[in-house]
DNA sequence: TTCACAGGCAAGTGGTCGCTTGCCCTTGAG
DNA sequence: CTCAAGGGCAAGCGACCACTTGCCTGTGAA
């Protein structure tokens, strides 16, 4: 999970993907390329989802011939969960 | 600071840093071996000391010839701040 | 002052990652 | 049925990363 986050495109399809929850493929790579200034093939931003999904942080659900990414932050809760945020350990 | 986070070996050292906080480099390298699996020569806890000091995620003071080490949670509050950890956007 | 200790700098190497290219499979529309 | 759309699989390539090796710089103790 955390070599998932360590790439800057992949960042930004999170980013995509919490504020419009259910895009297909196609639909991000367009929304990558005009909003943020991704300039990545088709097959680059499968196998991002690919990885981000393997990790957990992204689900998929297939829709007759079209996939449909859902974002899930639970993944992200062991960060917290491993280290203290902020300062609330020896206070 | 994701790249920082995405080794397993510096995932270890934050994780020491966390239980006993204020070591020095060679503190660091035998308790990485004796308590954690890990066996790497000093220059490689080194320069991944040297990486998670640029990413703020330990911070440094020297103290005479040694140089003590510091965890600091605070990057990580940025990733909290990015993405939704829980269900916790559209309630 | 002298010398051992804690740590830093720099080059080289094997392995992995991100991306591209090319081809294939499944599904819905006509 | 026919065929184009949405997506997957696999190989190859360039670049970055983690690690090692060798040498060097300050600093405190004797």
């Amino acid at each position: 999970m955390f070599r998932a986050l360590d790439d800057r495109t992949r960042r930004l399809v999170l980013d995509e993907l919490v504020a419009r929850d259910g895009q297909t493929l196609f639909e991000i790579c367009t929304t990558l390329v005009t909003r943020h200034g991704v300039s990545s093939t088709r097959q680059a931003i499968s196998q991002h989802l690919a990885v981000l999904e393997d990790a957990g942080l992204v689900v998929t659900e297939r829709r007759g011939r079209t996939k449909i990414h859902h974002f899930d932050g639970a993944p992200l809760a062991t960060i917290a969960a491993r280290w203290p945020t902020s300062r609330e350990d020896t206070p």
